[in-house]
DNA sequence: TTGAAAGCGCTACCAT
DNA sequence: ATGGTAGCGCTTTCAA
C-alpha cells in the first residue's frame, strides 16, 4: 500500500494541505467543523505524519545522544551507567534524548554503527561495551559524530573510557596483600567468551602480577574459573577447597555475586568468613553494603557521566580530550580482615 | 551562525552539492582527490548532515518506539521490563529501535508525551510508571501513536497494563493465613510521595482487606510506614517490636531489599527467622533468590513483553486489546512457615 | 478561515 | 567522474 501523505488527507477531507497541517498542529485558525472532517479523514486513512518531513522545515532544537549497548550484561553497571549518563544531559541541557541501541551479536553491532553513522539519527555516540574497528570507526568519522567507548580495554588513538580492570585487580593484589595474606586464591568467569569481554582476564592478570611483584605468586591450583553466577561461584569454591592442601587465606572474586556465592560456600563447608577466610569482590552493588561484603567500587556511574560530558565538550571544543577514568577504591567491609585476627 | 549545509561545503570544496552528497554516502563515482577536497571541506566547516532531510528522501524502513518511564525508579523493575521490551522487538522485527526518554517530573512527563506527539519520532510509545491524563491522551490520539501504560492502576478506558498490586497483597494475605498466622504486620513506604505512586498503598490494601475477609484484621499498631530502603526497613520493624505488645509472627514486606532490612533487624533483636517470625517479601530479586527469601514475583519482565506485543498488534490489527496482566505468585523459600512449625 | 506555493536539506537520477 | 535538477512530506508564509 502506498505511503498516505497530508494530500491524501486533504484530498479526502476537500480541505488544502496547509489545513491539514494546521490540524495537526492545533495551530488555530481552523473552524470547528473543517477540524472535524480532517479528523475523520486521518482516522479513516490511518494517516500518520512523517517525522522526517515534518522536522525537515521546522527549526528543531531537539537533539539525540545515541547509546549502543549490550542487553544489559550486569545490572548494575547498565543502570548506574545510564544513570549518569542521564543526570548529566539533564543538567547540560534539556534538549537531548537518549537513544538506545541495543544489540546482542558483534555482528549486529557493526551493522547498527554503520546504520547510525549512515541515517545521522544521533549527533553523538557512546558505546558501552564493545570494541569499535577501525572500519566502524571511519563510517562514524566521516559523518562526523563523535562518539566515545566505555570499555574495558584502553585505546590511545580513539576516545575511550577505560574501566581499568587491571588496575582493579592490582588493587586488590595491594590490599589482601597489607593485610598479611599469602596463600590468595582467584574466582573468577573463564576468559573465552562470545563477546569478547576480558573483564575476567583482566582483573586477574592485574592480581596476579601485582602478587607476583609482592612476591607471592599465585599458584595454579588457586586460580578457579568458571561460568558466572552465583551458583556457579558456589561450585568453584567447593572445587577451590578440594583440590587444594593449603586452603586459601584470602580469596578475590571477580564479581559481587560470585563472591557471595563463594562465601556461601565457605561458609556450608565450616569455614568462618573472615576469620578463616577472607573474601573480597568487585562491583559494590547495593546488596553489597546489606551484607557487609568488602568490595572493590569502580565508579560506574562516574563513567557514564565522564562519557556525556566528553561528547557534549567535543561539540563545543574540537580538541576535547576525554578524562581517562581509571578510579576505584577498596570499600573494605567484614569479609575481610587481616591473617593475625583470623588466627 | 547560519547553518552549514552541503551547499556551502560544496561551494567551499568547488563541487557541486551532488558530489558532497557521493562523499557523505560512499556511494562511488568520486575521484579520490574531490574526496579529498570535500572531506576538507566538511572538515573545516563543521559540517553536520541534517538527519530530517537526509532521511526524507530515502525510503527508510527504520522504526522507533518509544519508552517513557522514571529514571530507574527501581533497579530490577526497570531492567526486567526493558528486557521484556528488548526482547519482544528483536523477535518481532528487526527495524524497530527503543527510544528512551526518562523524565523526572509529573510536568516534565507532560512536557514530554506532548512534544513526542508532536513531533512524530515514534509510531508507537509505551508510558512505563505514569499515568497519561486526558489532555495527553487526546495528543497521542491526534496524531494515531498508539501508546499502552504500564502501571500500578488499571484504567478500562484506555491501553494499560496493571502491576495488579492489589492483587498480590490479597495473595501475601492467604499465603501468610494459610500458613496459620494470625498476628501479621505490614511493612512499606508511605503512602504520599511527589510521583503519586501509590505501590505501596495498594499492596497494604489488597492485604489487610483480605485479612479483615479471613477474619484476622490487621491492627494500626501493626503497620509501619516510612522511607524506602534497606536501613529504613530495619528502623521501622524496629519501631514495630518497639510498640507492641504481642509479637508479628509474620510480617509482610512491600520489597525484598525491605523485606532484607526488616530481617537484619530482626535477628539482632534476637528474632529466628522464620521459627519466631515469618518475612514475606514482594520483586523476587536476584539476591533474593540467593538468601532464600520468600517473596511474590510479579513478573515484571512479561509486563514489557506483553505491551510491546500490543503496540506491535496495533498496528496491524485496529482492534487489538491488551493483556491486562495481573499474575503474581507466591516464590515460597526459608524466610517463612507455619506458625506451627515455629512452635 | 482557507488554499496555494515556496522552501526546509538532502538523495537520486538525469545529463554531460 | 561530475553538475544540475526534481522531488521527499511537511510547515509556514502570503493572498484571498
Amino acid at each position: 500500500m502506498p505511503k498516505i501523505t497530508i494530500y491524501d488527507v486533504a484530498k479526502r477531507a476537500g480541505v488544502g494541505i496547509g489545513t491539514v497541517s494546521r490540524v495537526l498542529n492545533n495551530s488555530g485558525n481552523v473552524s470547528e467543523s473543517t477540524r472535524q472532517k480532517v479528523q475523520e479523514a486521518i482516522k479513516a486513512l490511518q494517516f500518520k505524519p512523517n517525522y522526517a518531513a515534518r522536522k525537515l522545515p521546522r527549526k528543531s532544537d531537539q537533539r539525540n545522544i545515541g547509546v549502543v549497548t549490550q542487553p544489559f550484561q550486569s545490572y548494575h553497571s547498565f543502570v548506574e551507567r545510564l544513570r549518569g549518563v542521564q543526570s548529566t544531559l539533564n543538567n547540560a541541557a534539556d534538549n537531548f534524548e537518549i537513544i538506545l541501541f541495543s544489540v546482542n551479536t558483534l555482528d549486529q553491532f557493526d551493522h547498527q554503527i554503520k546504520s547510525i553513522a549512515q541515517n545521522g539519527m544521533v549527533e553523538a555516540l557512546l558505546v558501552i561495551d564493545f570494541a569499535t574497528d577501525k572500519s566502524q570507526r571511519n563510517h562514524l568519522n566521516t559523518v562526523g559524530i563523535p562518539y566515545i567507548e566505555i570499555n574495558h580495554n584502553m585505546h590511545a588513538d580513539w576516545p575511550c573510557i577505560a574501566t581499568d580492570n587491571y588496575r582493579g585487580g592490582a588493587l586488590a593484589a595491594d590490599y589482601l596483600y597489607e593485610l598479611g595474606h599469602q596463600r590468595i586464591a582467584y574466582i573468577g568467569d573463564v576468559f573465552e567468551n562470545p563477546y569478547n569481554f576480558t573483564t575476567s582476564e583482566e582483573r586477574f592478570s592485574g592480581f596476579s602480577e601485582r602478587l607476583a611483584e609482592l612476591g607471592v605468586p599465585i599458584a595454579d591450583a588457586y586460580v578457579h574459573l568458571g561460568p558466572h553466577g552465583f551458583e556457579a561461584a558456589r561450585l568453584l569454591t567447593r572445587e577451590l577447597l578440594d583440590q587444594v592442601n593449603d586452603k586459601p587465606t584470602a580469596i578475590f572474586v571477580m564479581s559481587d555475586m560470585q563472591a557471595l556465592g563463594c562465601i556461601r560456600e565457605l561458609q556450608a563447608s565450616g569455614y568462618r568468613v573472615p576469620e578463616d577466610v577472607s573474601v573480597l569482590g568487585y562491583d559494590n552493588l547495593e546488596i553489597s553494603d546489606v551484607v557487609q561484603l568488602s568490595t572493590i567500587d569502580q565508579y560506574v556511574q562516574l563513567s557514564g557521566q565522564r562519557a556525556i560530558e566528553y561528547l557534549l565538550e567535543v561539540q563545543i571544543d574540537k580538541d576535547a580530550q576525554p578524562d581517562v577514568l581509571s578510579e576505584q577504591v577498596i570499600i573494605p567491609r567484614q569479609t575481610t580482615c587481616s591473617v593475625d585476627q583470623g588466627a
